[in-house]
DNA sequence: CTGATCTGTGAGAAAATCTCACGCAATGGC
DNA sequence: GCCATTGCGTGAGATTTTCTCACAGATCAG
């Protein structure tokens, strides 16, 4: 069995003979002329013949390039049919993209018309996730969520936008609570808290300057809900004063709905689209490129 | 237009999902299982879609991988196909030896049979070539020499031997001229010249220790012929003292047609077969190997 | 269990490939 | 005719790909 010769060669001698020339080969394989031409050399010094004839500024091919023309001609042709064959069949199964509720809620649903008008290859489907979030399952493509580093090492991570938390109630609850300072407002509110973010008070608190006494005092008199999106929607109901992602109540403070008398505090976590190992990179690709520019448009 | 993955890495799944097993395939391809399982993954990578399971030991194609096999299967046997075509065309032409009348008359007829017979695939068909040997002509595959380095930068020589010179005359000359040393043979014998090794008795003399004026003196009386065969037929007509390369008259001194008072004295020369740049190494590397094992069995 | 036989992977070596910069040849507008 | 333009070939060195080696984890037969 006589071995193939290199397969890049090929492909360049394949290049070559259709397009009648070294540079049009080379632009469309995306090198310089000197790497083509090199290659056909290779060629040629593994059939130990010339393949092509200079003619005048151009190349023809020789009664042995002819004779070899046809067949890579052709199974190039297939192994690009192959390949693509293999890429639709891909692209026309739905992109899955997991998301915790309140994201999905407060966030996403809004603006997921936009999405799948700007990028309908995409073949978008949300699934919001209760519990497990990990984009190596089966059925999820990637995952929108916050999270600080470190990240997954076997996952890539497009970081989107650093987490800002802000502290917020209706107008109705700031009005009979005093809150000139974090430590009189911590002193007599009612806070709101999440089981899944447990760190989000203290860090706002410590980021205040407030005793971990006061708040710890100030958490006994709270409650608790279980997911994010319960939180917000007691908040908005007025039933204290709670601590939540700023992109998740952004719409609410410009309606006026919410209040936050501070400023919204950056933390290290991230707001992050997570791929799956060995998934789909195209279309995540564009999923996170949108979101940037998303974000970015306020 | 989507870009296709590594060629490599679709010839490393062709050979795997021919062979069910990584380990086989490396074998085929002559690397390591390493190796391949890297381009599995590679390819895996490209498409963003696991292409095998883990089936037990082996693996087995996924949906998406048996999606993908038959055609890369049929782009790489149509590869295969293609340039064996080729490569059966180029062995079917005849391979031409090109060299000189001397060596061919005196050295290689004599074994042209038992190289035909050995090297039947070879198909080889010899040239006498009056003059212009260069490998680098059309109709010329190789070209068998002596020739002193540096070679040329575009030919591929195979070093064969050493060249190695020898005085040699009947018997009926050496009868009646001295030859006790160099300098009295040079004294009293008509040297036997050639116009195309100009250099050969200059250095058989100055490796005897012999005066250039004293050579000078003897070629002076000497006969100068156009060709190395010329020179050796007058030798074996008696008309002098002819210097030669041992090759070409080792039947004659094991005959006795020839006497050589001196042992034979190695030039910078050598022996070589000389391959066109871009030509059929493939058949060149077997004559090549076929003529070391014939000059070493004497 | 245990040894044999797989596949997967990190680190670094080896090989293939590419780019850059230049030389040379053919062409065609002027 | 002449020269600017276009295209191919190539040496040197950088870059990228690919490979090997050595080891780890998994599966299976006996």
């Amino acid at each position: 069995m006589t071995s193939l010769p290199s397969l890049n060669a090929l492909r360049a001698f394949d290049a070559v003979a259709r397009l009648g020339s070294v540079t049009a080969a080379a632009e469309a394989l995306h090198v310089t002329h000197g790497a083509v031409s090199r290659q056909l050399r290779t060629l040629e010094a593994h059939f130990g013949t010339p393949l092509f004839d200079k003619s005048g500024r151009g190349l023809v091919l020789t009664a042995h390039g002819r004779l070899l023309q046809p067949s890579i001609r052709e199974a190039f042709s297939r192994l690009g049919e192959g390949c693509a064959a293999l890429a639709r069949e891909l692209e026309s199964q739905p992109f899955t993209l997991a998301c915790p509720g309140s994201l999905l809620a407060r966030w996403l649903i809004p603006r997921l018309d936009r999405l799948n008008a700007d990028l309908p290859a995409l073949r978008l489907r949300v699934v919001s996730s209760e519990g497990e979030l990990d984009p190596r399952r089966e059925d999820i493509d990637a995952t929108l969520r916050f999270a600080a580093p470190p990240w997954p090492a076997d996952i890539a991570v497009f970081p989107l936008q650093a987490e800002r938390i802000v502290a917020v109630a209706t107008p109705a609850v700031w009005a009979h609570t005093p809150h000139a300072t974090a430590d009189a407002m911590l002193g007599a509110a009612t806070l709101l808290d999440t089981a899944s973010r447990p760190q989000a008070w203290p860090q706002w608190a410590a980021a205040m300057g407030v005793e971990p006494a006061t708040l710890a005092a100030a958490r006994q008199r709270g409650r608790t809900f279980e997911h994010l999106y319960y939180l917000l929607e007691a908040a908005l109901a007025g039933l204290g004063v709670a601590i939540a992602p700023e992109l998740l109540v952004a719409n609410d403070l410009t309606q006026g709905r919410l209040v936050a008398p501070w400023p919204a505090l950056e933390t290290n976590a991230a707001l992050g689209l997570w791929l799956a190992p060995g998934r789909e990179r195209r279309r995540g690709e564009h999923l996170a490129a949108w979101l940037v520019r998303e974000l970015a448009a306020g």
